[in-house]
DNA sequence: GCGTCCAGGTCTACC
DNA sequence: GGTAGACCTGGACGC
């Protein structure tokens, strides 16, 4: 294993948001979904991560210095040495983006009252945002990870290209696993990847993905996050092994990614026939949550699950 | 112990 | 444009 690089502290800021607003919520999910990598940190409310920005890791420490009803982010930057004017400016917009700091949920919240298992949603999990990815690479990964596989196998090929291929960072205390750069999955061959990580078929995927990011042939998550989502989702789409599902997790308006699994919740949820098959049910449930819905619909995907993180986590497999 | 089924999708070939 | 079959792997289940 090798040894994390050692960042020191380069950059202080403070970022305000569109209230509500919750940090905690935010950065550190029910569902126990990690905010940006498998290996981050969250400790009294305070969370240690990072990302890569020109191919540069990045630490990031962050806590909330505000309320919910009056936001505010600090957040701590550590590099390997200064970081140029737009590599700070970089870093302060993708923090923003990836905190949703500067997402007006008032629509969502309005549409939430007209529905009974929304407006509790709301009440448990005020100020929650959807927290985009730092960049198409890392969504890809989880999202093909999660393609036809049981949790558990998910989970372990994904933890296991983070340990084989990521960068270990160790900044104020704490080591980091980042995600592996497009570049350095570019470099290994899909046989490596294959036998090292257990990616069955998803290597050839995964390879393609980072091979079509070094040769500029991928949309940047900035650029995702200024079009309107159904062209982002297209744009996803055009990646080898990104459908539906995938690109509805990727996109920085995020989607409604049905799958096996959540298609039997939202089934209940909506009140559909749980018992139709399976692709239909899929269907149906992607359909209930266009017409109703639109493009809060992603929304409505992470407050449900995590809502019933809270309230029925058996329901999920959480005990 | 062994065989079968199926799982938190997507692509390709074929019609 | 719609659909069947292939794709990796491993846990659950029946025998």
């Amino acid at each position: 294993m090798t040894q994390p690089r050692r960042l020191d502290r380069v950059l202080g800021l403070e970022l305000e948001g569109i209230p509500p607003y919750s940090f905690d919520l935010s950065v550190h999910k029910p569902a126990g979904w990690a905010w940006i990598s498998p290996f981050e940190a969250f400790s009294e409310g305070t969370v240690w991560t990072g990302f890569n920005v020109a191919e540069r890791p990045i630490g990031i420490k962050a806590w909330s210095t505000g309320t919910v009803s009056e936001p505010s982010v600090r957040a701590e930057v550590y590099s390997d040495g200064p970081l140029p004017d737009r590599e700070e400016s970089l870093v302060e917009t993708r923090l923003a983006m990836c905190l949703g700091l500067r997402e007006d949920v008032a629509g969502f919240y309005e549409l939430a009252e007209r529905h009974d298992f929304l407006r509790q949603a709301k009440h448990d999990l005020y100020g929650m945002r959807c927290t985009p990815f730092p960049d198409v690479f890392t969504g890809a990964i989880l999202a093909v990870t999660l393609q036809w596989s049981a949790l558990k196998r998910s989970v372990g090929m994904r933890r296991s290209l983070y340990l084989e291929f990521g960068d270990r960072i160790s900044f104020d205390g704490r080591t980091v696993i980042l995600c592996p750069s497009p570049r350095r999955i570019a470099s290994v061959g899909v046989e490596e990847l294959r036998g090292r990580c257990n990616l069955g078929y998803r290597a050839s995927f995964i390879r393609r993905i980072a091979e079509a990011i070094v040769r500029g042939d991928a949309p940047a998550m900035d650029e995702l996050y200024a079009m309107p989502p159904s062209e982002a989702r297209r744009r996803l789409r055009a990646l080898k092994g990104i459908g539906e599902y995938s690109a509805d997790i990727i996109s920085p308006r995020m989607g409604f990614p049905v799958d096996v699994w959540s298609a039997r919740i939202f089934a209940r949820v909506f009140g559909l026939d749980a018992s139709r098959p399976v692709g239909r049910l899929i269907a149906d449930t992607r359909r209930v949550a266009d017409d109703l819905f639109g493009e809060w619909k992603g929304y409505v995907f992470v407050y449900v699950i995590n809502d019933l993180a809270i309230r029925e986590p058996s329901l999920l497999g959480m005990g």
